[in-house]
This record gives structure tokens, C-alpha cells and sequence, in this order.
DNA sequence: CCAATATAGTACTAATATAGTTCTATATGG
DNA sequence: CCATATAGAACTATATTAGTACTATATTGG
């Protein structure tokens, strides 16, 4: 597995969306276009917009753009805004791990941590929207093996 | 959070445990050490004898042991024995995606899927065990970037 | 040969997390 | 002042995950 949250899935999907253009759009308008429920895409924007990535605008009339241009906004910010802190193992944050005298792997965990949040912040919305792009190019993912592998 | 599932989570500290010899180590035994309930150890091990990392032996006297060497088990394999596929979001997977004329992002998932796979499987059970090591150097890590922007 | 100890497999239960909805309040435009 | 829109909080239902229990099978050793 190692899923994103569905919610977080579906944050990307309207960033996405939003990429498209700098209008404002309604939460209804974004729910139909994108064929999700008008509560939970409405639930969505008012997440991304505590965590300034789009901004609103109250009232009729009224309605969510991008704060910034998708070339500047991550996946990894996006991620962050819906699911919190990435983090793929409980040790793999902050905060301190009690089972550390058990278990000695934290800081290797808090490394492979790091790794996965660059490559998603490496990734913008802008590469997002662009459909069928060969955005990830693997054949030359090797210089990252030798990364991790120090 | 993107976050492991315990059970993951349990099956690389009880593997990394169990790379520390190539004794047969019960179940019960395991449990002790790590401080888990011994059902909940009991299923992973099953859980990693059927994906074949570890072996195992009947009977009294028996237990498990790793089948290969610990530099040659990632932690991508260990995730995946317990977890399954490495998935991000749904249409990271092979399978096709009902939302496909919806949303253009699946190939750009596969390919930050990959990403990730890659991290996971170069870190070997092997450098897991060494306690408090850099096994990741992100000093280097913009190889990796540039990787992911093509 | 039998008792003790261990794994194999399956099924069940409980806890947790997530997703989704609903409701009330507030703001703006016509 | 009404229609339309976002803001926030609370609630409910569902799905996933974790954990436990039970039965069967295998091996050792007295």
C-alpha cells in the first residue's frame, strides 16, 4: 500500500483543476467538473485554504483560485495540506520514539523520510497538468539509488 | 502522512531484528525481545514466511530465520510482503482507472510511484540494522531532483 | 508413543481512522 | 433582503487495520 489519503488524492485532483486558469471557481462548479460531491469537494478547498494554497473570496460570486502559480506549488505541499507532515513511520517525525531503546532504526526511517518528501517536492502542479507527460524520467533515476545509498 | 501500516512497520524491526544471526528464533522468543504480543509477531512472521523473506521450521525446536542475506533484502520488499504493492493513490497500480477521462495525472503518479519504490529498495535490511548510521546522505540529493524534473 | 513446543492457516472481534454529510454562521452582489 | 457563496464545527457511517483466538499439523525428546 503506502496510499495517500483519499482526501489528499482528491486535494491534488482540484489543485489540478484549479491549475487551469487564475479565475475563481465555486465549489459546486469544481464538484461537477471533476464529478465529486459538492460537500466534500467544499471540505477540500475550505483544507487547502486554512494552509494557504488557494485562496476564496466570500459571497456570491464568490469562489477559490490559486494563491500562487502552479509552477510554484509541490505535490508535496498539497499532500501536506490534506494528510499533515509526511511521515512513514510514527519514528519518522519530530517528535521523540519510545521505543528508540528497542529499536534502532529512526534516523535510517528519518532518511528514507526525507527522500520521499523531496521527490513529491519536486513535483509541481504545473508538471501536474500537463497530461500524459513523461514527467518522472526513471532511466536516469540511478544518481538517486547512490543517494540513498550514501 | 503517507504513512506505513503497523503491521509494516512491526515486520521491518522484527526482519531487522532477526538479521542479527541466521539462528532459528521462535516466535515467542522474537516477541520478548521487540516487546510485541506474541499472536501479533506471530502473524507477521507468518505473513513473511508465505512472501518467502524469512524460513521457517516445524516443531518443537523450530522457528524462523532469514532465507537470504540481509544486504540482499530491501525494506521495498519487506513493505510489500506485508502491505502489498506500493501503491500512492489508486491509479499508481497497474490496474486502469474509472476516472481516467477525469483526470490526466495518472501517468505522473505511476512515475512519482517509482520514485518511491526506488528509495525503498535501496535501502537494505542490511543498512537498517546499523544503529544511528547516515545510511541516507541527502547532502547529494539533487541528483535525485533532477531525476524527477526530467 | 505421547506430551510439550512450535509453526500454519483461518476466522473473528475490536479499535481506529477516514470519508462523507449536515448544520449554523457569515459575507457579498444584485 | 434574498440568493448564492464560503467558514467552521460537529456528527455519522464506513472501511481498514490491528489484534486475538481457535484448530490443525509437525518435530523433539523423554
Amino acid at each position: 500500500m503506502l496510499r495517500l489519503s483519499k482526501l489528499a488524492d482528491y486535494g491534488c485532483q482540484v489543485m489540478t483543476y484549479m491549475a487551469s486558469d487564475k479565475e475563481l471557481h465555486s465549489a459546486t462548479e469544481v464538484a461537477s467538473k471533476l464529478s465529486m460531491s459538492v460537500p466534500t469537494v467544499s471540505k477540500i478547498l475550505k483544507m487547502l485554504v486554512r494552509n494557504n494554497l488557494v485562496g476564496s473570496v466570500l459571497g456570491a460570486k464568490g469562489g477559490y483560485s490559486l494563491t500562487r502559480l502552479p509552477a510554484d506549488i509541490s505535490i508535496a505541499e498539497i499532500i501536506g495540506a490534506m494528510d499533515g507532515p509526511i511521515a512513514i513511520t510514527e519514528c519518522s517525525s519530530d517528535t521523540s520514539c519510545d521505543r528508540e531503546s528497542l529499536c534502532s532504526t529512526r534516523s535510517n526511517w528519518q532518511g528514507i523520510n526525507r527522500i520521499i518528501e523531496n521527490a513529491l517536492g519536486q513535483v509541481s502542479l504545473e508538471d501536474m497538468s500537463k497530461p500524459h507527460s513523461q514527467v518522472i524520467d526513471i532511466s536516469d533515476l540511478n544518481s538517486c539509488s547512490e543517494a540513498v545509498r550514501n
